[in-house]
DNA sequence: TCAGAGTGTACGGCAATGCCGTATAGGCGG
DNA sequence: CCGCCTATACGGCATTGCCGTACACTCTGA
């Protein structure tokens, strides 16, 4: 197996960040979402969480069962619906 | 030119609608957002106005220049971000 | 007992977006 | 004049958004 030097680099970056020589870059979080369990938390179907907050129930299928991995604009509205119900349900039903 | 079924069919349909005769089949909104608007109303530019809100700037610029439109999800958050935010951002800031 | 409604899992599939990167251009302070 | 910030424009690929269909299970009323 030949030596590949991307390889021996991240090793060797990896190895500086756990001596603490190096800040680790910035992550990307896997950012994991669980949204059964926001949906659950406000005991509702799928059908009606997706209706409630105007989201296509098929990508709330897609979320739950792990197919798609909701984007960071979706990341940030479900810890919205799962911290603000109320407010996020008000917007929007105004105006729709 | 030849005659296009489909396009009879959508006519007699969109007759039998204005006479009445049939429901409107739920229509899906272009649904525009005016992101710079938004983003202006805060007074922020695009690098922060996207890292206020944990977005991508480049997601930020494709919206805002009208080369890619904002999913469901991601509209709803604009919204919310155009009425609420300081509530998004505090959110957003709690656990990250 | 059985048809039907409601809920959830699973997945095919295409168009479209998400997100990264780079090039270009105008304004501004040093 | 150079560097910095801000914004427009766009190439490009992996991934998601969203629609549709098929199955399985549970509950309810005829």
């Amino acid at each position: 197996m030949a030596i590949e030097p991307e390889l021996v680099k991240s090793a060797n970056e990896a190895l500086a960040i756990a001596e603490g020589r190096l800040e680790p870059a910035a992550v990307f979080e896997p950012a994991t979402v669980d949204v059964a369990a926001i949906r659950k938390a406000q005991n509702l179907s799928q059908g009606r969480f997706a209706e409630r907050y105007g989201l296509p129930l098929s990508t709330i299928r897609d979320w739950e069962q792990g197919r798609r991995r909701p984007d960071r604009a979706a990341h940030l509205l479900l810890r919205l619906i799962e911290a603000e119900p109320d407010v996020v349900a008000r917007i929007l039903s105004s105006s729709e």
